[in-house]
DNA sequence: GCAAATCTTGACTGACTCACTCGGAATTAT
DNA sequence: ATAATTCCGAGTGAGTCAGTCAAGATTTGC
């Protein structure tokens, strides 16, 4: 039930992006002293965040990362799970990643308490990390 | 985002407590056997359910635990943070277990956003698990 | 009283994860 | 060429997870 410091950063990061697209690029340096990061992490993290497709990024002088999406299309379920992995607090629920639960003495998809209750609560946290994008995400900055 | 095995076989071993309520105790190896759980590592859990109120124990021949209070007061919130820590993704949208997020650029309270949407998850989060109890946890389980 | 069964306590462990840190290679602008 | 940047892989120290183990205390049955 914990966000690590690697998706609250990747968050963070994003933030910024958000607030200056349109116009250009950031460097890694600026994000990290903007926003308090280890810049060596942050690296990281953006690299992460390349792979998956959502930053772009050019090399040597005058480089930089810059948003490929528009901020309305991305939101902090797929961030975080980039970052993270699965929302669902255990595997057999999760719908982006399922495992089938080893020595539950429970049958398969059956029955089975723990995944019941468990699998509302990932519902839960989707329902809302999957429709809060970072348009969202930085106007709740603003506003407060 | 992730639910500890200490906390599932927490409750797993507390079904078992809720199927014979009102019939006696249940012994360590009792669960294990019917829940598949390393029995020493049960122990632990046992102990730290006894220590927060919701077992009682009696020890040598014929000794085991039993439940305290009746299983409709006793909700999964309770139990997981007993065994796992607060709901709350991240310490400064904790209730139970409120801290001050060091390091974030943001002012003490005011407007940061991953504060703003961790709380949201964090309400979500708890008013599922704080509402369901372990009368709740069993149906689900005999309905299926 | 003695042995057996059970809970109780505390320490220990191996594997793994978290949050970084470092070194160096590749790319680009001047 | 030089400086600035991203890219990549590896390393690290502290901590957590999921157990395991050994020894002690308490109760029951004989």
């Amino acid at each position: 039930m914990k966000l690590s410091k690697k998706s609250e950063y990747g968050l963070r990061a994003l933030l910024e992006f958000t607030l200056v697209h349109g116009k250009g690029t950031l460097q890694r340096h600026q994000i990290a002293t903007r926003q308090h990061i280890p810049v060596e992490f942050l690296e990281q993290i953006l690299l992460a965040l390349k792979r998956a497709g959502l930053l772009s990024s050019r090399r040597g002088m005058k480089g930089g990362y810059a948003l490929i999406k528009s901020p309305g299309e991305i939101t902090l379920g797929q961030v975080i799970r980039i970052l993270d992995g699965p929302l669902a607090p255990i595997g057999c629920v999760s719908k982006t990643a399922y495992q089938k639960c080893r020595d539950c003495p429970y049958a398969e998809h059956a029955q089975c308490p723990v995944q019941h209750v468990m699998g509302s609560v990932r519902d839960a946290i989707a329902g809302i990390l999957d429709h809060y994008t970072l348009d969202d995400f930085a106007s709740g900055h603003r506003k407060g």
